[in-house]
DNA sequence: CGTGTCATTTTGTGATCACAAAATGATTTC
DNA sequence: GAAATCATTTTGTGATCACAAAATGACACG
């Protein structure tokens, strides 16, 4: 597919499908399908990630992608190599060891500061949101399964108002999640257990220590015990 | 003062005074002069950051400035409001609050995993930097102080290695240094207190909880009682 | 003198262009 | 047939342009 709108018009033209004409709405539409794809596991590390490709398969001009693929590069979810191709980074045990450390530091802490301002409503959501991941995770689709168990944390977390410590984990899932769609795609996603039930009731109970162990125990559970075995067999084929 | 290059010119120039001509130079010239002038308190929080301004500034044009600005916006080292403009954050208490807890979380943890790394050179030149601390200490320098404080605490962390808690603090230390700044205009740095030497002794012993300890305590010190009563003032004027 | 209005200027955004470096693929050479 | 070489294509980069939104300042009006 080519660009939507070819080369033979001269100026800019006005955004039909879009009601959302303010500053910067292309680069934000851009940054979202991109996120999206690097959090959903539709981009395979390693792959090369080019400016025009990208502005091609979104109908848009280079320019709006130039600035996302920047912005995603900053918060290291893409890797500018030194001839300044874009790709998705490889995952390495060390990079992962790191993740996972703070993945472990910050997300409880940060569980546990949203803690006052999670209601009875978001636990209602967030069973919701866990009883669709247990779907997901019998039938085995990966992509989905990756959407909902980032929805279910960052509605906790985003709960904080944190302006700190919740890009922070941003950028932290921004960075594993395309090396765990590859974990996904090799063992399945039926033998996943997580600890989302747990951190529901505390949410309910409205117990501190219950959320942080829960949510700890969640991202042990899920990361810890899958990556660094297919990590070290990874180097051997 | 307008731009240095006018328009006359059709064609770009070759850059004369630049030895690196490789792939995004200019990206990374401008990168480095936002990231120090950031760090060593030369942009104020509120201030108003303009592309063509910068780009006038810096003689280059916009594009490189466009891409940089979105780099740290990404890193919420500047702020993109919805009218596109971008400045330098404010800071409120919720935020320094949160800044301090990711410090204290994350470089002590940074700090012991660079210790194996760091050999009795290294603990050399952080005396020296250490040094160099104290006199501007003394003599007022506020900019130089924080370009020195930088560099100390970034020699310890670098030599980690880190690929993933090293951006994260990065981040941090983007969010506080224009604020410290402004704290600093107030207090004066006469009344600092720092703990490098504890942490370079923990060095030289290799002691990986000493070390820890002296960070968080450097930490606590030189944000922790600061920070905070200021922030209370500063609502009333 | 304060306030609302309007013209002007500034600014960000998206698009396009020109160029050089790099990747790609065909072709030649041994 | 494998490796080196060269032409071609792709790609990132910096610059410039056109446009619209926003900010600014002058000015008229009450």
């Amino acid at each position: 597919m080519a660009l939507r709108r070819s080369a033979l018009q001269s100026g800019p033209v006005k955004e039909v499908t879009g009601p959302s004409t303010s500053r910067g709405a292309t680069r934000g539409q851009v940054d979202a399908a991109v996120r999206s794809g690097l959090l959903s596991g539709r981009f395979i590390p390693g792959k090369a990630v080019t400016i025009r490709g990208l502005a091609a398969e979104l109908g848009v001009s280079p320019m709006p992608v130039r600035e996302v693929l920047q912005r995603l590069a900053a918060e290291n979810a893409l890797e500018v190599k030194p001839n300044g191709r874009v790709q998705v980074p490889d995952m390495t045990p060390a990079r992962f060891d790191e993740v996972l450390k703070a993945r472990r530091l910050l997300e409880p802490e940060l569980a546990e500061l949203a803690l006052p301002h999670l209601t009875s409503r978001d636990a209602k959501d967030l069973r919701s949101i866990d009883d669709d991941i247990d779907e997901r995770l019998t039938s085995g689709d990966a992509e989905a399964y990756m959407r909902l168990n980032h929805a279910f944390h960052f509605r906790i977390y985003r709960a904080s108002g944190s302006k700190v410590l919740l890009p922070l984990i941003d950028s932290l899932w921004l960075q594993f999640a395309p090396f765990m769609r590859t974990v996904y795609g090799r063992v399945g996603t039926a033998s996943l257990e997580d600890r989302h039930k747990e951190a529901i009731r505390a949410i309910e109970e409205q117990n501190g220590a219950a959320l942080r162990a829960a949510i700890e125990a969640d991202i042990t559970d899920g990361m810890g015990l899958l990556g660094k075995e297919i990590l070290s067999d990874a180097s051997g084929g």
